[in-house]
DNA sequence: GCTTATAATGAATGAAGGTTCAGATTATGA
DNA sequence: TCATAATCTGAACCTTCATTCATTATAAGC
């Protein structure tokens, strides 16, 4: 049959995941607009341009779609994550990084962070079919690579002596809800709401730095 | 009939609004633990002990019966802050009072963090029915009179000068990760977790500072 | 071209659950 | 005590899907 060796896919199977991907994307656009429940599996397929049985070929169900969709997405945060940290040097220089890098990557899948919102911020609610094991584990990778660089700085007195799961709270916290502010109101471009304001806050403080 | 004069109110219309607090009160914790698609009327009449029948005498429909959840909350939320921004002096302290303040709400309320999680961050997620129009009229109050603090903040010197809707975001997107954190973990209580941690993470960022 | 394997289709199925309403139950007041 | 009004009740109704699968269309191999 056809081969399967190594790199090379045969076409059946590329075509195959051509196919996931396209239901992908239609099912990111109407889960991000509607939600989970308010969104049929007939829509996805109609969006697609499939009909439901192929959907089906493709999919095991429409709550390991839901799932498959949020991992895949995860997990490519995560490869970005990584790849931004380990190009910055120092901690502060990472901690600038991590910021940029969630406000890029959600500036690119902006429909994303409505699906995404609850995962990154409360990481267990029950309300759509909640998050996979898979997924969990994903945004306890992303803690721990933050936790360390925090640790990091503080070992090296660059930062305060907080505790670093507090840290990675508040810079999560902070920039979901700017996100949040941003996708809502609508602007064009994140970059132009808050150039380094979100790094001045994290790292300064809201106080008057008094003196200078 | 019945005096319905002024203040008192007749035995009927008490019993009336005590029903429906009770059926508020069991769909408060359906809703916290299972989410708004994934519980019936018929679990929430049960739990409050009621016929579906008598809900539904009580209650337009289980949308309203969300909304009016919803509402009730996110009002006592407001009138709480507002009395809590009274009483402190100074914008600095008004800041530490709507910290605590929101740290002692969902410390009591702490079911409803999962329900009124996509509110206080996005304001506007589609995943369960659409908040109702009074609660975006209240999350907006809200915001308001926290920019208003920081406004005067930055005016009087105290703050840096920073967009104070950034500031606000800030402000709710930290206490909303360290809450839902805690939530999640399921610590005894919230002061144990954070005493004045979060305020100094706010006021003084990230940051060592140096000397000192 | 013909046969066989593979994929696509969408009508049919069944389960779930929000809502209604005719009848049962309880309270009111003379 | 009885008549009337108000309230309660839950089985039946009806709609909405997720999922299946017999049928049709397409591609591969000869």
């Amino acid at each position: 049959m056809g081969q399967q060796s190594g790199k090379r896919l045969s076409r059946k199977e590329r075509e195959r995941r051509e196919h996931r991907r396209l239901i992908l994307e239609a099912a990111e656009e109407l889960f991000a607009r509607k939600g989970f429940h308010a969104t049929s599996v007939q829509e996805i397929a109609d969006e697609a341009e499939f009909s439901v049985g192929s959907l089906y070929n493709l999919f095991e169900s429409k709550e390991r779609l839901y799932h498959e969709l949020i991992e895949m997405r995860a997990d490519q945060y995560l490869r970005k994550l990584a790849q931004r940290l380990d190009e910055a040097d120092g901690p502060a220089d990472k901690v600038r990084a991590a910021v940029r890098c969630k406000l890029d990557f959600f500036e690119e899948h902006r429909q994303f962070f409505n699906i995404f919102g609850n995962f990154v911020s409360g990481a267990e609610s029950a309300s759509p079919p909640m998050l996979s094991k898979t997924c969990i584990e994903i945004h306890g990778q992303i803690h721990r690579q933050l936790e360390s660089v925090f640790e990091a700085g503080i070992q090296q007195g660059i930062f305060a002596d907080i505790d670093p799961v507090l840290a990675v709270l508040a810079l999560e916290g902070t920039t979901n809800a700017i996100i949040g502010e941003w996708i809502h109101t609508g602007s064009r471009k994140l970059e132009s709401m808050n150039p380094g304001a979100v790094e001045r806050i994290l790292f300064h403080g809201l106080l008057d730095g008094k003196a200078k």
